[in-house]
DNA sequence: AACAACATCAACCGCATCCTT
DNA sequence: AAAGGATGCGGTTGATGTTGT
């Protein structure tokens, strides 16, 4: 069936996003939700398509994203459910809390994969390759395998079972950041401190995602707002389980992130 | 200092899947 | 059941940064 393109290729423009766009898009999307993607771009004033937009919030602009490099925890992690899952970068993501699809395939591509072979383990079937005269040598990654080459050697067979790592990770939403190299950004600060900024009365607390939303946790949301939080999956707002509208405090969390 | 080679990652593209009519 | 639209997903590209010569 043929279709249309997702936008009106004309007068959309492509390439890497500007700070203004990322408040105008964090700015809507805070504001109204988004109803449909499609719509969105039109209606928060940029000259984007709603793919482009989409991609821009999940990938960057997500308040619940973590930054930085994976753990080691994390890349084990993400080791042992891609033998299981393949290249299912979504599902994979799913399991990582703070983790884009995108930033775990960036990660697969340009280092888990070489760190694999490295050690002798095809990046793809998760077996060791063959290479019977040449010694198996053990890195600095070593442990990797320990448990990997038991538990993900058979990959289809332990396809539904997860390893006491990938439970941990699945179920404990809540680790801290600073094991993560949990590095901020401070165009993300500026964006995210000038958005709240502009609307006092945003106002809410992330009990239970302190520490994954650093400066975040704290938010000021009016009960206007609310709204949207039916939709936080959406946004991937995972974490945001409860929200205490009655702590406010923007002026000491949001001013102490402004450069 | 200048250039090349390599590494990284944000963003795009096209197809798949889901949902609505 | 079929058609068409919206969104999601995975592969790929290209710009930018970093390192080596």
């Amino acid at each position: 069936m043929g279709r249309q393109p997702c936008c009106d290729k004309l007068g959309v423009k492509k390439g890497p996003w500007t700070a203004d766009e990322d408040k105008k898009l964090v700015n809507f999307i805070i504001t109204h939700g988004h109803c449909c993607w499609r719509s969105v771009p039109k209606l928060a004033g940029l000259r984007r398509c709603g793919k482009s937009c989409r991609l821009r919030w999940t990938n960057y602009l997500r308040p619940d994203l973590k930054r930085g490099l994976l753990n080691d925890d994390e890349e084990q992690l993400v080791i042992d459910l891609h033998a299981r899952l393949g290249n299912r970068w979504s599902k994979i993501a799913a399991r990582l809390p703070g983790r884009t699809d995108n930033e775990i395939k960036n990660h697969w591509n340009t280092h888990i994969k070489k760190k694999l072979t490295k050690m002798g383990i095809d990046p793809v079937t998760h077996e060791p390759l063959h290479k019977p005269d040449t010694p198996y040598e053990p890195s600095d990654g070593a442990a990797i395998n320990d448990h990997h080459s038991k538990d993900c050697g058979n990959v289809s067979s332990t396809a539904t079972e997860l390893s006491p790592l990938t439970e941990k990770f699945s179920t404990d939403e809540s680790r801290s950041s600073s094991e993560s190299g949990n590095e901020e950004d401070p165009l993300m600060n500026v964006i995210w401190s000038e958005v709240f900024l502009n609307d006092l009365s945003w106002n809410f607390t992330v009990p239970d995602s302190r520490e994954e939303y650093g400066e975040l946790d704290t938010l000021s949301w009016s009960l206007d707002n609310r709204n949207i939080l039916d939709d936080h999956q959406s946004f991937g707002f995972g974490g945001f389980n409860e929200i205490d509208f009655n702590s406010l405090d923007i002026n000491t969390t949001i001013k102490s992130s402004l450069p």
